[in-house]
DNA sequence: CGTTTTAGGTAAAACGTTTTACCTACACCA
DNA sequence: TGGTGTAGGTAAAACGTTTTACCTAAAACG
């Protein structure tokens, strides 16, 4: 397999111009000294040959790419989408360029992805880890390419995070819950995969049960429209005495879902069930009953994450992990609750 | 900026196995002829100095990247996510690396990806073009790299293209819609920008005048949750006689935002308005009432291009444009049709 | 037995840039 | 006048791979 055609390479450039390589190089990213005459002629023989520069070779020999990689697990859910917005937003003003590889949630694609990442030698790396263990990460430190955390917070301290405050999350859905006069609160999610959905879980539970109120957990792993439709059923079939008054859903998809089914078994929300959904996506506030939910602000995060990472890259020292706040939405579906 | 460690490069699994780089390079491809106990002992080395390839290295050398790149308009849009997995699946066996540019529908962010891809000297481009004309690709055109366009027809055939048949989807809708009995149908959308939904309003067009019905096209740039919910509102404010009994959305998104409105303004679905949206996303069937709505082969559509496009890296000839179909899925939006 | 093949390996060139170390000519300055 | 910058430019080395063109020894072949 050779290459099909010639490149046009720099050397075309300065022969049609008369001049060496390194004055076509200098002249094109602005550096040394070159006369306006022969740069104007040089972007002229640029454009008649088409010459566009092979960033294989200058990142051969600069040794960085002026490139960031982002793994995200489900670039589909608006919350990394809208991460990635961010983050390709400073990017784009610090001439790098963004590549972003999706794992759809496979632990196997994300480390394809942070192997392509290492292999292109990225300068830097900006990773919403799949699950709860970091995937093997040494090459970048050995290499010391920068890496930061979304999402996660890395118990060791080893790398820099951006978060969300997920204990807060199911706090305030818990304490708003309570408020109007739970009694008896579900959290419905997939805790036993997602750390996530580890801490909405637990910071629920221990609003809950620090009120003296009962507390369940409904699996659903993952936690799709179906799976909480699914739930939803099964709820609407409890012996009333073990119904929960209340629910907190990990994701909004899920709560649609759940939603829908109780709608449909005729129970009624909020009277019978209060409904909180978690990352308030656009269909939280267009649902038959627009749901309450929890705001994360993605985007900032975004924002956020590739502004430490231009810092480390940058070398600076001191670069402290940052943590955000979620913010409750509060709508029909817990409105009888204010 | 100088680059902060010295790269542990093949010299250095070479130096320490005690045989040369073209040995190891040998070696680690596969190729050329290398005993089984030298090949043995330069995996351990690799192991041990954690030696990752450079790609810029070798691609520089080899002329091509095994890679490509793919621009869609909007990632976090199912559509594209479910052309983007399929895309992936196929590059994963065939042992290509897939880098996805968002362009977030911004004509400039599309052009930076393309430069990105150009400069990366990516061994193919799968294009789904933001706005009606086609992007330049002259760079790709004059170096022979392939190049796939997804859900865009080019009227000079210069292009190999994956697209779908949007007239068929209008039409299909109409014809459901006025089977049911409807009089006057109105077009949702924006189709003076977008190319897909001018298909969609003109197959529903087609279809309705050329049965003498009525038919109005609203303009809504772009079509959102939001701007759906707006003209939901316009057409309940409308006086009977001009109020249309059946609506086609240009998306799925526009028509869950018009049910909200028209539900809230007490116009019942689908007795006094019938609706239908486009694309069946997955809240389409989660919403208030059900959605009716068209179905694209969206993961499909992945899966060909991919395959039209390593085609067309391989030089295979006579590869030809495919067009998919659309399916009507039909539900209670519209079911007192049936 | 002599000849060809093959297994196993090497040194050095090549890929397209950027950078280093150097040049020349001219302006400026004392 | 001589010295010092400096503007404008160059040739060649360097980046880390892969590939080409070789080499030697042993095996296979007639």
């Amino acid at each position: 397999m050779k290459k099909p055609r010639p490149e046009v390479s720099i050397r075309e450039v300065a022969s049609l111009v008369g001049v060496s390589t390194a004055t076509v190089s200098n002249a094109l990213r602005g550096k040394g000294h070159v006369s306006q005459a022969t740069t104007a002629r040089i972007v002229a023989a640029v454009d008649k040959l088409g010459y566009v520069p092979n960033v294989a070779a200058s990142q051969l020999r600069q040794g960085y790419s002026k490139v960031f990689g982002v793994a995200v697990m489900n670039i589909a859910n608006p919350f990394f989408s809208e991460i990635v917005l961010g983050v390709e937003e400073v990017a784009e003003v610090t001439d790098y360029s963004v590549v972003v590889g999706n794992s759809y949630n496979s632990a196997k694609r994300e480390a394809n992805y942070l192997s392509l990442f290492e292999r292109h030698r990225y300068d830097g790396v900006l990773l919403a880890p799949t699950l709860d263990e970091l995937p093997n990460l040494d090459g970048f430190a050995r290499r010391g390419t920068p890496v930061v955390l979304i999402d996660h917070v890395d118990p060791t301290g080893g790398h820099i995070c951006v978060s969300v405050d997920d204990l807060l999350g199911g706090r305030l859905a818990a304490e708003h819950l309570l408020a109007g006069g739970a009694r008896h609160v579900a959290f419905v999610g997939d805790p036993q995969r997602l750390p996530q959905m580890r801490g909405r879980c637990q910071g629920c539970a221990d609003a809950v049960t620090g009120i003296g109120a009962r507390f369940t957990v409904i699996e659903t792993p993952p936690l799709t429209v179906r799976t909480g439709r699914e739930a939803g059923h099964h709820l609407s079939g409890l012996p009333l005495v073990d119904r929960p008054d209340a629910v907190l859903c990990g994701n909004d998809e899920g709560a649609l879902g759940l939603m829908q089914a109780l709608i449909a078994d005729n129970v009624s929300i909020p009277d019978e069930i209060a409904l909180v959904g978690y990352d308030d996506i656009d269909f939280a506030s267009t649902a038959i009953v627009p749901l309450t939910s929890l705001r994360q602000p993605s985007h900032q995060m975004g924002v956020r994450a590739a502004e430490l990472l231009l810092g480390s890259i940058a070398g600076e020292a001191g670069l402290e992990s940052v943590r955000f706040q979620p913010e409750l939405v509060v709508r029909r579906s817990t409105r009888s609750y204010v």
